[in-house]
DNA sequence: GATATGCCGTACCGTACGTTACGGTTCGGC
DNA sequence: GCCGAACCGTAACGTACGGTACGGCATATC
């Protein structure tokens, strides 16, 4: 478990120019890959050096509030629970699945992975985390709610919420995020990813959905 | 998809000395993370920077040689799918799912992907090419054959092998590979890999196993 | 025993990059 | 108009690392 990053503080009192520069350093992250110098950001963002290191520390600081603001900004309104049917329910589950699909297979996504991955596997794992938080377990954190909901209503039936939406993170996401880290080229379609996002959510039902109609004789 | 590595020829006609010299390239990669540099790995084989040249070109070649030397080493023996039944067939997508969980969560593993992926974000993707062949699709082509028993034996029921797998392949892993790449701790005991095979298993059997008692009416 | 081959150990080179330092410029406050 | 703070642009420093060169040793071949 990760509990170093709790909550991310996205009150850091970021100044315009700040966020600027950290948009920079984004767009440079995405479109070039690991050619994320101090040098590169400068220019890119045209400021000096100087100014990097006083605001952000290090590179690693640079970095580490780069992902942070990149987070702060995919931030997604939470589904309400409220007057749930099957309809409402399966339209919720697809749009998340949906959602989903389009941040992990995003270039942002892709580069910000990639980062993160790189820089856990070299000590300090802060980046990975942020990554995590903000990623998988938020993606948990606002579907949690809406499993249990479907539960109360007895139109899901699971024993634990966390391990339902993990069945379902496993039914959305596949292979994809792994293959598009590792360089596969797999452009998904808006059409594909509805298509995909349906499905999952059909899979889902089919294994968590309260029996309803006449089975098992 | 990748075709850039349709076969990888593991009869490189690798000395003794450089399995050797790979094999400390690999503990070194697994044990010290990022610190694959060339000094380090002569240091630890014992051998000559000059001679890593000499063999394997250059660092890339060297990167590249260790991955594909550990994906030789990982070749499985395939299952054959006769004699099957429900029992058979349960017990071998059982194996496939307990094999692939230790696979992903290995520290070899980890750190195998974490280089590959690491490089995928620098141009060439070569790696993240052999990664995938040898873990991901390696899978998929000794999964699909008893998934295709299967449904020869009207065990299952499905329309594309592909899709199939890929429904099993995300009931397995699930957020287990992204987050032990992440640097999440997650530590799968034996027998909770065992525990998660079988319900993975079960839930995939829920999904394609042909309806056989009365169902709908 | 002489010569050649292959490899180890190490010193060395060039470069890239993180980090620091500094002169010049803009701008708000008095 | 003047001051100081913040910041830009760039030069410079230190180091890490990929890659090369070379002397020494061990084994093989004749």
């Amino acid at each position: 478990m990760l509990h170093s990053v709790p909550e991310i503080d996205t009150s850091e009192a970021l100044t315009e120019r700040q966020k600027a520069v950290l948009d920079a350093a984004l767009r440079l992250l995405v479109e070039e890959g690991d050619q994320l110098t101090m040098t590169a950001v400068a220019r890119r963002a045209s400021c000096s050096k100087e100014t990097l290191y006083k605001w952000f520390g290090d590179r690693d600081g640079l970095l580490t509030a780069t992902v942070q603001w990149q987070a702060s900004k995919v931030r997604v309104a939470p589904v309400d629970g409220k007057g749930l049917d099957l309809a409402s329910l399966t339209a919720s589950l697809e749009r998340f699945a949906s959602d989903w699909l389009k941040v992990i297979s995003s270039d942002t996504s892709i580069a910000l992975n990639r980062v993160a991955i790189s820089h856990a596997g070299s000590g300090k794992d802060n980046l990975g985390a942020v990554v995590l938080e903000n990623g998988r377990f938020a993606l948990a954190k606002r579907l949690k709610p809406v499993l249990e909901a479907g539960r109360r209503t007895g139109l899901l039936d699971f024993a634990d919420a966390e391990t339902a939406f993990r069945t379902f993170f496993g039914l959305v996401a596949r292979d994809v995020q792994i293959r598009l880290l590792l360089g596969d080229r797999l452009e998904l379609t808006e059409a594909a990813i509805g298509g995909d996002a349906a499905r999952a959510t059909q899979q889902f039902l089919a294994l968590h959905g309260a029996k309803t109609g006449p089975q098992g004789l």
